[in-house]
DNA sequence: GGTTAACGTGTAAGCGCTTACACTTTCCGG
DNA sequence: CCGGAAAGTGTAAGCGCTTACACGTTAACC
């Protein structure tokens, strides 16, 4: 007979020796049921399972972490996000690693600043199996600390040759969007730069091979960023200010690149307190696609956020079974979404973003 | 005598047992070292410090966990989020989290219905410390499943009785707007609803009693959710569907409550859409105050969300010191902020809807 | 000078799990 | 009918760390 059913038939801790003792079985078995080992008798398997149930047993990770001397734990590193991107990116890595055994440690920072810090976290060891790094410029100093770890590393959107990586093809976003201006035979074409960063300085790259490329030549007095201090650029401030001193410059420019979503709201901000109109006065793209951009019309450049998390992921996963594969780098095309800001509004969307492979 | 500087000097794996031979001392000196235990030698202590920094040292978190039997990791478990609101928690929870010892674990689920499977994996026995519960009903079922667990919880933007919670008044939200509304002599105030959770449910009785107050009488023909199959009901689509038919209403509402701003901005669609003027011949006021709100000119109740993470955080901690401390619920006031959307148009949108005017 | 008390350190027993190895049975083929 | 392989299980040694307990040493007191 059993005792009325009491709250400890799901006890603080039940462990392998709590299920042993009752199925009548060593330890071993039941470590050996819960791992698939093949040489288990059905019969005794049953049981064991059948006990665990009863009792409600979990395995304790750590311990087990221990043991197998590895984790079930990946961790993403992640500096100052624009929301949404950051968002859409970590839908995709959840997507993708709920179908697999391991669980996402996130750690963000409030400035670039912060990040090693975090990346310290991050690499602790024991801790996790893998680390995502999104969004940094991948420093040599980073790049030790990194390897010292021994841990399979993923960059997305960043870059450096010797770590898998998802990206978006930056120069090309900013060749889309002054191609695009360009088409529409507008010459006074202007950008508004993030303050710096790798990414950036592709984008502007892209702008200013559509430049030459249409003969045109690359004035340095169109290219402005916002003076922001000990902050990355990526703001509405920045982008309003570098807007502003943009439309003082004659003759005024009629088209703008901007490196982000978030500054090109802000130079639209300006263009309109200068009393000019959008698209005909001066037209704006965008880059990123920010949930905004949809509700103001911000032209812009998108990056499949939740495939790039997804791959990122994949690319882990890949990482961990074949250590020496060869590293291997995604670029994903950015696409350009035309809405009321820039031009003519019924073109339809230019490129599909295909991912280009390529390995190193 | 010691051995040559091998490149074991960067291991795999620096134990303590690596300190313990290098500095000559017994490994549990070397525990007492990192523990910070008081009867340890001033020499020894710095002996064993500087042969850890040499060999490069790292605690194995795993390993700690085990023997302590306590974690350093919280995690969160968040249904499909409005993105802004999760993001902006977030940040409040990590700028918390940076500064105890705690590392967080993300779960998050793309459907309402996922959130089990996400939050068994939070409860993985040695795996959390602790749980945050995010913007989920909390129903029986899942009560019981985390009581089972034994581990300090936290709501957050959800309620439950038993469990330590922080929140939002959204009674005194679905008030606020409405009584904003009647202030302005608007008399025929409808509402957008979801389909269906606690928390619209509370912004609807705010909603109510402001009429009530008012003397006006609460009429279900201007309550309207939009029809939606397996979701939430918080989506863009959902809240034109509901303003859609609520235009039909005779006479037609000169107001509306929204029970977000997604579904905001879908009644704003919808408005525009029947030709009517945004405040003028219908006012609307949503709630949450995501990023969008601001560009467009969304009148919103807006929560403190940044400060919500850190108060959760804040009282997972201190469940942890005071396990039986009486449960502790913090309601946080929205605050009603106003824009072009609502009554006399105090606010000009920062960014007007280029898209239909063409431009402004 | 002897007794205590503090101090500093080491020994060893776990934490809950995995797994190599050894052992016992059972089942073959020859 | 026997040898050996295969199957099923148990024993025990870790994984890297914490910590109770025990054991000198030294300092302090009467």
């Amino acid at each position: 007979m059993h005792f009325p059913t009491r709250p400890c038939c799901i006890p603080l801790g039940v462990t392998i020796y709590d299920i042993a003792e009752r199925a009548e079985v060593s330890i071993a078995t039941v470590s050996r049921v819960f791992n698939d080992h093949p040489r288990v008798s059905d019969t005794t398997r049953a049981r064991v399972i059948a006990v665990a149930e009863e009792l409600g047993y979990q395995p304790h990770v750590s311990a087990q972490s221990l043991a197998r001397r590895k984790t079930h734990l990946i961790s993403a590193v992640i500096p100052v996000m624009t929301n949404y991107f950051f968002v859409e990116v970590l839908r995709g890595l959840q997507d993708r690693l709920a179908e697999s055994e391991y669980d996402l440690l996130v750690y963000t920072s409030n400035a670039l600043e912060d990040v090693d810090t975090q990346l310290e976290r991050a690499l602790q060891r024991g801790r996790a199996a893998g680390v995502l790094l999104f969004s940094m410029p991948i420093t040599e100093a980073r790049v030790r600390r990194v390897e010292r770890s021994r841990l399979p590393i993923v960059l997305v959107d960043c870059f450096h040759p010797e770590f898998d990586s998802v990206s978006v093809n930056n120069e090309m976003g900013g060749y889309l969007a002054t191609r695009h201006f360009i088409d529409q035979e507008r010459r006074r074409i202007g950008m508004v730069m993030a303050s710096g960063g790798e990414p950036a300085l592709e984008r502007r790259r892209g702008y200013e091979r559509a430049l030459r490329e249409a003969g045109l030549s690359v004035n340095e007095s169109l290219i402005k960023a916002g003076i922001e201090i000990e902050e990355h650029g990526y703001t509405e401030q920045a982008g309003y200010d570098a807007m502003h001193s943009l439309l003082q410059h004659r003759p005024q420019p009629n088209a703008v690149f901007a490196t982000s979503d978030v500054q090109a709201l802000g130079a639209m901000r300006a263009i309109k307190e200068a009393g000019l109109k959008m698209p005909d006065d001066v037209a704006v793209i965008g880059f990123d696609d920010i949930v905004v951009s949809k509700y103001v019309g911000l032209s812009t450049l998108r990056q499949p956020m939740r495939e790039m998390g997804e791959l990122a992921v994949e690319k882990f996963l890949n990482r961990l079974q074949h250590p020496d594969h060869p590293v291997s780098h995604t670029v994903f095309s950015p696409q350009l979404v035309l809405r009321a800001t820039s031009g003519p509004a019924h073109t339809p969307p230019v490129i599909s973003g295909v991912a280009e492979e390529g390995s190193a």
